[in-house]
DNA sequence: TATGAATGAGGCTTCATTCAT
DNA sequence: GATGAATGAAGCCTCATTCAT
């Protein structure tokens, strides 16, 4: 008999995904956002995914939960996404424009999970833990900020309104930038959007 | 065939016009900022307005209407705060520093109405037309950023980006500032995102 | 001081007809026979006519009391249709043809009123008075059936049966009838279809 | 987001397949006949029924639906009634008399029935689709008194007309039929009904 | 684990009817 | 007589959730 040491699970997103619950989830994320989560019944989601109505139930005990679960699980994805080659650079400013870079790509390339977190967003109803728990995820970014002022590059100013600033502004360019299907055009559009920010951030 | 026997009214509602819908607006956004537009059902509009039921539908015939009606008032109303002062102004430059401090006066002194915008704006469901009407109330803003551009005062990178940047930027501006209640401590907040701001757009 | 002898009005359409009580009417019944009792508001019957909601209940009481008001008034003027022309008529036979001409040729001419009493006829909800009042106005065929067989032109059987049996095919004539736009081709359903009717009669 | 929490349903309903979905349809024909499609409200239905308002919901989506499928289920029945023992008749006389008869004999049996499908046939908003197939069970009638003509048992005349006059008449003879209870009565009743349908027939 | 029939509270909307003007 | 805003009971239908199999 072979012992084995039970890998330590990320407190969360435990339960040993199944296909259906895969199925689920994949499913509820594309309705959710061409329908809003009101406009999508549950029934829907379920047949969509080709599981039973209590399928779903047995997954996530409420509707609610459901969307919790996706929020939690695509805000890591995105915050994971956006530290990508983090290390490598070594100054707050060549660190600031890798993230946002990052940020932006992934924006563009996930537009499906992007919607998602605006509409979670900004719908009044959804659980606020949740909410705040998403949030921590980008801690960092402030100390990124506190950083880069003490460092001298970004203007010493209130962090909190400099990360928020820089966060809205690269939530606007992904929205411009994904408009373009042209490579090159969305490049600059990339470009110059940075640059913005930076101009905005740099002291 | 027969219904039901109305009460007789006691006959202090001496109204003119139409006191009601505007009780069933004002009463809606109020609802519709707290709980979203589903977690506020119809009955509760009408309860709370003091109306009957059947009055909400004699002014809206539909709750989406209802919902689209605020909109597009609460856009226009947005977007005529936002020319205040506006001819007095001489450069591009101060023109949109107007024009950016009218938006964060306005989004703090508004919540409700900021908060509603928000919540229409990231509802996968709600009806385009008034989506795109509303926006049109904001064209004027892409001309001055081009007038600025000419003037060289901003520089000279495609006006719909620096558009949506600016306006994206000002949302988390507005945010940010709303958090604070101490007037100085807000002056201090809009003035030094107004600067991120132009700093961004500047030539 | 000019006395008048008050004009005797016949019970039950007496409230001096005025305009917007006719228009009512007539509205009523084309609403009726395209849309169905169920399926015409009120509400609608009075836009239609032009005139407000408060008029249509100034003149009936009751949206029931709109359809009995109608029934009775399409079934007295179906009865007096019928009988045109049946006092120069000697014998039952001739008598009774005269009749069933009659009877086809109003229907043709009246759809929309036929359609009405139809649908009246067969509404399971409808005030059974004015259902049992408007049958009184043909008793006069049951007493014509009745002499027929006195004379010997009609056969020897239950009258109320005989009556019964010529006054559905009547309706299913009228029906097949109403199906041709050519004079000609109606002529002749017509006829032969007397003729179904009176080879079932005769003795 | 919560809805409500069903009560343990006692388990003495070992209900196979779909042993609701024929109470749903039992009890509705019923409530139909007696109040009407309109004074039937689908809440009745199902308490009735014994099963919750979802519950017809789910096996009809819509109330109309309700009535269709009811309608299609007595018309075919009603059609297959009709031709019971019609191999066995030789002539079409024979054969006629024997759809005749059974046409009586099934709407004396199943009164509500009858009064439904008469229901429905002047309800001037029923789904016209439902209406057509309906009548096309009855096709073969048409061909039979076509028969009928060719061998010179019927006059020779449209048998369209023939054949709406026949319906027509047996549906006279059935309301007359139904109206006794005496069976020895009855019978007298429909053979002289029969014998005024067939001299109005034969040629 | 998976299924899907069953539940029933609750949402949106309709519409006959009233009544103050 | 005429108007039409106001009423509110009641209707149809949805949908998150349960539970026996």
């Amino acid at each position: 008999m072979t012992r084995q040491k039970p890998v330590k699970r990320p407190a969360d997103e435990g339960k040993m995904s199944s296909e259906n619950r895969e199925k689920i989830l994949t499913t509820a994320l594309a309705l959710f956002t061409e329908r809003g989560f009101f406009g999508t019944p549950t029934s829907l989601i379920s047949k969509e995914a080709g599981v039973a109505t209590g399928t779903l139930f047995f997954y996530f005990p409420t509707k609610e939960e459901l969307i919790d679960t996706l929020y939690r699980r695509i805000k890591s994805e995105a915050a994971q996404e956006m530290c990508r080659g983090f290390d490598t650079e070594k100054t707050a400013q060549s660190k600031i424009r890798c993230l946002g870079i990052n940020a932006v790509v992934w924006g563009i390339q996930n537009p499906a999970k992007l919607k998602f977190m605006e509409q979670f967003a900004y719908s009044p109803f959804v659980s606020t833990t949740a909410h705040e728990e998403g949030m921590s995820h980008f801690h960092f970014l402030r100390n990124l900020v506190e950083e880069g002022i003490r460092e001298g590059a970004i203007r010493d100013t209130d962090p909190s309104l400099l990360f928020c600033m820089m966060a809205s502004s690269l939530s606007g360019l992904i929205a411009q930038a994904s408009g373009t299907a042209d490579p090159a055009e969305r490049e600059k559009i990339i470009k110059e959007g940075l640059d913005f920010i930076w101009n905005g951030l740099k002291a």
